[in-house]
DNA sequence: TTGTCTGCAAACACTTTGCACTTTT
DNA sequence: AAAAGTGCAAAGTGTTTGCAGACAA
């Protein structure tokens, strides 16, 4: 149902900071800038980590009475955010994960099947790939997500171990 | 959990059909070929479509009597096809879809977010890249998933008009 | 004030599991 | 006969929703 395709791949408008850019959107659509969802914007465009929704209720958890916010808030806030194009959306192992990138360059991921590590990095040459590929299948691209599986440097160095590290 | 990594990117062993692969899989498990792990295979098998265990349960109550199966056997055969390495599996939306891709060539996908259509496509420059990329990450590439999100030319075609497809 | 938002509890969609009975080996 | 598999119903996840009271505009 989105109206406003906000798409220009490789980059965003970034005169607006993404604070601004979500009181605009929601502006627009009539919406409420509620503390809560102050809270959850503010969090996490401070960041720009992976993370999803437990993630994020139970961090919320952690910070002073005020700076909290139920977990169907924590949901409904979330989806705000990817529709307002300050919050990028992904599913792994059946769970969503979010990752703030407004403004940030377009990117794909490693993602280690032992630790369950995100790693970034960036290829022009591959958007391009995609573009091209897109082309010949008269299709019109409008994003992509490129997911590598496969063992991190770490994990590697620790094999036998049965250490395990936590960040996602 | 997988302790076999059966990865041999771009092509697989080919000599054994996909049922002969399997039945070779279960045994080493001590699994047996019972009637409705037969029946599942040989309907995934023969087709090279993409679908998810809901539909592949309504497909196989159509069928006589005999070949049938329950929704619990249909995800827990489907997941012994994924570890024997002749099913592959992907995420979208939030359920699992399901290909037949054994002795197929790699390939990723062309995801059409109006009809849901899945379109193939195979690129080996793909494969080239992700190599390079790993490797400038010390990151051990098994595998990789490459969605790129838009609109196919039957949708745009279709634009403003009430038709809809029912291809999936 | 008015209409939106929040949080709770309940509902959901998808997938997995405990268990008594059935089937393969 | 022994071991593994099936189907049912129930339990799990992760996520969404109905609604009464709370709150932003």
């Amino acid at each position: 149902m989105s109206v406003d395709a906000n798409f220009s791949l490789g980059r965003v408008n970034t005169a607006l900071t993404p604070q601004e850019r979500f009181e605009e959107f929601m502006q627009t659509r009539g919406k409420r800038i509620t503390r809560q969802r102050q809270v959850i914007v503010d969090h996490v465009t401070t960041r720009h980590e992976h993370f999803d929704a437990e993630q994020l209720l139970v961090d919320l958890k952690k910070t002073p009475a005020g700076a909290q916010a139920s977990r169907p808030t924590i949901y409904r806030t979330l989806n705000e955010m990817v529709e307002a194009g300050i919050l990028k959306k992904m599913e792994l192992d059946g769970r969503a994960v979010y990752e703030h990138d407004y403004g940030y360059p377009q990117h794909d991921h490693l993602y280690c099947t032992s630790c369950q590590k995100l790693i970034e990095f960036s290829s022009e040459e591959l958007t391009k790939l995609r573009n091209a590929v897109a082309e010949t299948h008269q299709f019109r691209a409008q994003g992509h997500r490129l997911i590598v599986s496969g063992i991190c440097f770490d994990c590697r160095s620790k094999r036998g171990t049965s250490r395990h590290q936590d960040r996602v």
